[in-house]
DNA sequence: TGAATGGTTAAGCGATTACTTGACCATTCG
DNA sequence: CGAATGGTCAAGTAATCGCTTAACCATTCA
Protein backbone atom coordinates (compact mmCIF):
# COMPACT_ATOMS: atom_id res chain seq x y z
CA UNK A 1 0.00 0.00 0.00
CA UNK A 2 2.01 3.14 -1.43
CA UNK A 3 0.25 5.38 1.13
CA UNK A 4 3.78 6.39 1.96
CA UNK A 5 6.40 8.80 0.38
CA UNK A 6 5.66 8.10 -3.44
CA UNK A 7 2.09 8.50 -3.46
CA UNK A 8 2.50 12.46 -1.10
CA UNK A 9 4.86 13.07 -3.95
CA UNK A 10 2.11 12.31 -6.56
CA UNK A 11 -0.59 14.13 -4.20
CA UNK A 12 0.78 17.27 -3.87
CA UNK A 13 2.28 17.15 -7.39
CA UNK A 14 -0.98 17.05 -8.77
CA UNK A 15 -2.02 20.19 -6.35
CA UNK A 16 0.85 22.24 -7.22
CA UNK A 17 -1.06 23.26 -11.02
CA UNK A 18 -3.59 25.62 -10.92
CA UNK A 19 -5.80 23.92 -13.40
CA UNK A 20 -5.83 20.41 -11.58
CA UNK A 21 -6.83 22.75 -8.17
CA UNK A 22 -9.39 24.35 -10.56
CA UNK A 23 -10.68 21.31 -10.88
CA UNK A 24 -10.53 19.66 -7.62
CA UNK A 25 -12.44 23.03 -6.40
CA UNK A 26 -15.35 22.06 -8.95
CA UNK A 27 -15.67 18.87 -8.19
CA UNK A 28 -15.83 18.84 -4.66
CA UNK A 29 -18.95 20.80 -5.60
CA UNK A 30 -19.86 17.47 -6.93
CA UNK A 31 -19.51 15.25 -9.55
CA UNK A 32 -19.07 16.52 -13.61
CA UNK A 33 -18.21 15.41 -16.81
CA UNK A 34 -14.88 15.66 -18.71
CA UNK A 35 -16.67 18.30 -20.83
CA UNK A 36 -17.68 19.65 -17.82
CA UNK A 37 -14.47 20.21 -16.23
CA UNK A 38 -12.86 21.40 -19.55
CA UNK A 39 -15.68 23.99 -20.10
CA UNK A 40 -14.00 27.22 -17.73
CA UNK A 41 -10.47 26.17 -18.62
CA UNK A 42 -8.40 28.09 -21.70
CA UNK A 43 -7.51 24.24 -23.54
CA UNK A 44 -7.88 21.68 -25.17
CA UNK A 45 -10.04 18.67 -24.34
CA UNK A 46 -6.88 16.23 -24.52
CA UNK A 47 -4.82 18.69 -22.42
CA UNK A 48 -7.97 18.27 -19.58
CA UNK A 49 -8.08 14.55 -19.88
CA UNK A 50 -3.89 14.31 -19.53
CA UNK A 51 -4.63 16.45 -16.10
CA UNK A 52 -7.82 14.15 -15.20
CA UNK A 53 -5.28 11.62 -15.64
CA UNK A 54 -2.83 12.77 -12.97
CA UNK A 55 -5.31 13.66 -10.86
CA UNK A 56 -6.91 9.74 -11.05
CA UNK A 57 -2.76 8.76 -10.98
CA UNK A 58 -2.87 9.58 -7.69
CA UNK A 59 -5.90 8.74 -6.18
CA UNK A 60 -7.26 12.13 -5.93
CA UNK A 61 -10.37 11.54 -8.36
CA UNK A 62 -11.87 8.78 -9.86
CA UNK A 63 -14.01 8.19 -12.45
CA UNK A 64 -16.30 5.94 -14.29
CA UNK A 65 -17.79 5.89 -17.92
CA UNK A 66 -21.24 5.41 -18.34
CA UNK A 67 -22.59 5.39 -21.76
CA UNK A 68 -20.41 8.31 -23.78
CA UNK A 69 -19.52 10.01 -20.75
CA UNK A 70 -17.03 10.06 -18.31
CA UNK A 71 -18.00 11.30 -14.65
CA UNK A 72 -15.73 12.61 -12.24
CA UNK A 73 -15.55 12.49 -8.26
CA UNK A 74 -13.47 13.53 -5.38
CA UNK A 75 -11.69 11.08 -3.39
CA UNK A 76 -11.94 13.33 -0.61
CA UNK A 77 -9.38 10.92 1.57
CA UNK A 78 -6.47 11.70 -0.51
CA UNK A 79 -6.79 15.18 -0.20
CA UNK A 80 -6.97 14.27 3.42
CA UNK A 81 -3.70 12.72 3.41
CA UNK A 82 -1.69 15.87 2.36
CA UNK A 83 -3.26 17.75 4.82
CA UNK A 84 -2.13 15.23 7.55
CA UNK A 85 1.29 15.66 6.50
CA UNK A 86 1.35 19.34 6.71
CA UNK A 87 -0.26 19.28 10.36
CA UNK A 88 1.90 16.95 11.15
CA UNK A 89 4.92 19.35 10.27
CA UNK A 90 3.22 21.85 12.79
CA UNK A 91 2.96 19.93 15.61
CA UNK A 92 6.90 19.69 16.48
CA UNK A 93 7.36 23.54 15.83
CA UNK A 94 4.24 24.09 18.28
CA UNK A 95 6.37 21.62 20.59
CA UNK A 96 9.62 23.83 20.21
CA UNK A 97 7.38 27.01 20.58
CA UNK A 98 6.52 25.49 24.23
CA UNK A 99 10.11 24.98 24.92
CA UNK A 100 11.52 28.36 23.83
CA UNK A 101 9.05 30.08 26.63
CA UNK A 102 10.55 28.09 29.35
CA UNK A 103 14.06 28.14 27.95
CA UNK A 104 14.10 31.59 26.50
CA UNK A 105 17.46 32.55 28.01
CA UNK A 106 19.35 29.13 26.93
CA UNK A 107 22.50 29.27 25.62
CA UNK A 108 22.22 28.43 21.55
CA UNK A 109 23.35 25.05 22.10
CA UNK A 110 24.51 22.71 19.09
CA UNK A 111 21.18 23.73 16.41
CA UNK A 112 22.25 19.71 14.91
CA UNK A 113 24.93 17.49 15.81
CA UNK A 114 26.78 15.71 13.39
CA UNK A 115 26.07 12.04 13.42
CA UNK A 116 29.77 11.11 14.40
CA UNK A 117 32.46 12.92 13.56
CA UNK B 1 0.42 40.25 -2.11
CA UNK B 2 0.70 36.49 -3.82
CA UNK B 3 -1.19 35.30 -1.57
CA UNK B 4 -2.76 33.61 -4.42
CA UNK B 5 -2.50 30.81 -7.56
CA UNK B 6 0.51 31.23 -8.36
CA UNK B 7 2.58 30.65 -5.01
CA UNK B 8 -0.02 28.01 -4.16
CA UNK B 9 2.23 26.52 -7.16
CA UNK B 10 5.27 26.77 -5.89
CA UNK B 11 4.34 25.83 -2.01
CA UNK B 12 2.73 22.34 -3.44
CA UNK B 13 5.42 21.96 -6.46
CA UNK B 14 7.73 22.60 -3.14
CA UNK B 15 6.41 19.76 -1.24
CA UNK B 16 6.22 17.11 -4.11
CA UNK B 17 9.16 16.54 -3.85
CA UNK B 18 10.36 13.56 -0.91
CA UNK B 19 14.02 15.55 -0.27
CA UNK B 20 12.26 18.86 0.12
CA UNK B 21 9.80 17.21 2.53
CA UNK B 22 12.70 15.76 4.56
CA UNK B 23 14.24 18.52 4.83
CA UNK B 24 10.84 20.68 6.27
CA UNK B 25 10.70 17.54 8.51
CA UNK B 26 14.08 18.21 9.45
CA UNK B 27 13.42 22.58 10.05
CA UNK B 28 10.10 21.59 12.02
CA UNK B 29 12.46 20.30 15.07
CA UNK B 30 14.85 23.36 14.53
CA UNK B 31 17.42 25.36 12.75
CA UNK B 32 19.99 23.35 10.72
CA UNK B 33 22.89 24.65 8.65
CA UNK B 34 23.17 23.73 4.86
CA UNK B 35 25.10 20.60 5.62
CA UNK B 36 23.67 19.63 8.41
CA UNK B 37 20.46 19.45 5.81
CA UNK B 38 22.60 18.34 3.26
CA UNK B 39 24.25 15.38 5.68
CA UNK B 40 21.89 12.47 5.45
CA UNK B 41 20.79 13.36 1.85
CA UNK B 42 21.81 10.99 -0.93
CA UNK B 43 23.17 13.86 -3.16
CA UNK B 44 26.06 16.43 -3.46
CA UNK B 45 25.37 19.62 -1.96
CA UNK B 46 25.22 21.15 -4.96
CA UNK B 47 22.20 19.45 -4.91
CA UNK B 48 20.79 20.59 -1.39
CA UNK B 49 21.26 24.03 -2.20
CA UNK B 50 18.70 23.64 -5.21
CA UNK B 51 16.14 22.13 -2.84
CA UNK B 52 16.94 25.21 -0.42
CA UNK B 53 16.66 27.34 -3.43
CA UNK B 54 12.98 25.87 -3.83
CA UNK B 55 11.99 25.83 -0.62
CA UNK B 56 13.03 29.84 -0.41
CA UNK B 57 11.77 30.78 -3.45
CA UNK B 58 8.44 29.77 -2.14
CA UNK B 59 8.93 31.35 1.25
CA UNK B 60 8.72 27.98 2.51
CA UNK B 61 12.27 28.15 4.65
CA UNK B 62 14.07 31.18 5.07
CA UNK B 63 17.92 31.37 6.21
CA UNK B 64 20.51 33.92 6.84
CA UNK B 65 24.43 33.82 6.65
CA UNK B 66 26.46 34.20 9.68
CA UNK B 67 30.36 33.35 9.06
CA UNK B 68 30.54 31.10 6.81
CA UNK B 69 27.78 29.31 7.94
CA UNK B 70 23.91 29.52 6.50
CA UNK B 71 21.45 28.90 9.21
CA UNK B 72 18.36 27.70 7.81
CA UNK B 73 14.51 28.01 9.76
CA UNK B 74 10.96 27.33 8.59
CA UNK B 75 8.47 30.27 7.26
CA UNK B 76 5.49 28.03 9.31
CA UNK B 77 2.65 30.62 7.69
CA UNK B 78 3.65 29.97 4.65
CA UNK B 79 2.83 25.81 5.26
CA UNK B 80 -0.24 26.88 6.46
CA UNK B 81 -1.16 28.29 3.46
CA UNK B 82 -1.07 25.52 1.74
CA UNK B 83 -3.46 23.61 4.46
CA UNK B 84 -5.84 26.54 3.96
CA UNK B 85 -6.36 25.42 0.63
CA UNK B 86 -6.62 21.88 1.31
CA UNK B 87 -9.68 22.69 4.30
CA UNK B 88 -11.54 25.00 1.97
CA UNK B 89 -11.96 22.12 -0.45
CA UNK B 90 -13.27 19.58 2.55
CA UNK B 91 -16.09 21.85 3.67
CA UNK B 92 -18.03 22.15 0.51
CA UNK B 93 -17.82 18.35 -0.14
CA UNK B 94 -19.30 18.43 3.67
CA UNK B 95 -21.73 20.36 3.21
CA UNK B 96 -22.52 18.59 0.20
CA UNK B 97 -22.80 15.03 2.04
CA UNK B 98 -25.24 16.90 4.59
CA UNK B 99 -27.57 17.49 1.77
CA UNK B 100 -27.48 14.13 0.79
CA UNK B 101 -28.86 12.85 3.86
CA UNK B 102 -31.89 15.44 3.43
CA UNK B 103 -32.33 14.65 -0.23
CA UNK B 104 -30.80 10.61 -1.07
CA UNK B 105 -34.04 10.01 -3.00
CA UNK B 106 -33.97 13.12 -4.87
CA UNK B 107 -33.87 12.85 -8.74
CA UNK B 108 -30.02 12.95 -10.03
CA UNK B 109 -30.65 16.41 -11.77
CA UNK B 110 -28.40 18.18 -13.89
CA UNK B 111 -24.55 17.54 -12.23
CA UNK B 112 -23.37 20.44 -14.23
CA UNK B 113 -25.36 23.34 -16.28
CA UNK B 114 -23.19 24.24 -19.60
CA UNK B 115 -23.06 27.81 -19.38
CA UNK B 116 -25.02 29.33 -22.59
CA UNK B 117 -26.56 27.18 -24.79
C1' DT C 1 50.17 32.12 5.56
C1' DG C 2 48.00 28.40 3.96
C1' DA C 3 44.98 24.41 4.56
C1' DA C 4 40.42 22.93 5.97
C1' DT C 5 35.60 23.91 6.19
C1' DG C 6 31.19 25.59 4.49
C1' DG C 7 28.96 27.31 0.81
C1' DT C 8 28.21 28.96 -4.06
C1' DT C 9 28.29 29.28 -9.23
C1' DA C 10 28.00 27.47 -13.70
C1' DA C 11 27.41 24.30 -17.27
C1' DG C 12 25.47 20.23 -18.87
C1' DC C 13 22.32 16.22 -19.23
C1' DG C 14 18.53 12.94 -19.25
C1' DA C 15 13.77 12.77 -17.62
C1' DT C 16 9.41 14.80 -16.95
C1' DT C 17 5.69 18.51 -17.78
C1' DA C 18 2.16 20.84 -19.99
C1' DC C 19 0.60 21.61 -23.68
C1' DT C 20 -0.58 21.23 -29.03
C1' DT C 21 -2.65 19.16 -33.43
C1' DG C 22 -4.66 15.54 -35.96
C1' DA C 23 -6.70 11.34 -36.34
C1' DC C 24 -9.95 8.24 -34.48
C1' DC C 25 -13.53 5.43 -31.71
C1' DA C 26 -18.12 4.89 -29.48
C1' DT C 27 -22.68 6.32 -28.15
C1' DT C 28 -26.76 8.71 -29.18
C1' DC C 29 -30.28 10.66 -31.92
C1' DG C 30 -32.67 12.86 -36.16
C1' DC D 1 -28.01 5.20 -41.83
C1' DG D 2 -25.16 9.04 -40.85
C1' DA D 3 -24.05 13.18 -38.32
C1' DA D 4 -23.25 15.19 -33.82
C1' DT D 5 -21.46 14.59 -29.30
C1' DG D 6 -18.13 13.09 -25.86
C1' DG D 7 -14.00 11.18 -25.23
C1' DT D 8 -9.41 9.01 -26.36
C1' DC D 9 -4.78 7.95 -28.60
C1' DA D 10 -0.40 9.31 -30.52
C1' DA D 11 3.24 12.08 -31.67
C1' DG D 12 5.77 16.20 -31.24
C1' DT D 13 7.72 20.26 -28.75
C1' DA D 14 9.47 23.85 -25.74
C1' DA D 15 10.26 24.50 -20.97
C1' DT D 16 11.31 22.91 -16.46
C1' DC D 17 13.29 19.48 -13.03
C1' DG D 18 16.67 16.99 -10.37
C1' DC D 19 20.87 15.93 -10.44
C1' DT D 20 25.96 15.76 -11.58
C1' DT D 21 30.92 17.50 -11.86
C1' DA D 22 34.29 21.02 -11.74
C1' DA D 23 35.80 25.19 -10.38
C1' DC D 24 35.72 28.83 -7.05
C1' DC D 25 34.97 32.17 -3.01
C1' DA D 26 34.99 33.24 2.02
C1' DT D 27 35.73 32.29 6.80
C1' DT D 28 38.22 30.10 10.32
C1' DC D 29 42.09 28.27 12.52
C1' DA D 30 46.75 25.82 13.24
Amino acid sequence: MPNNGASLDRVFQALADATRRAMVERLVRGPASVSDLAHPLPMSLPAVMQHLQVLEACGLVRSEKAGRVRTCHIEPEVLRAAEDWIVRQRTPWEKRLDRLGDQLTAPPATPEQRSTS
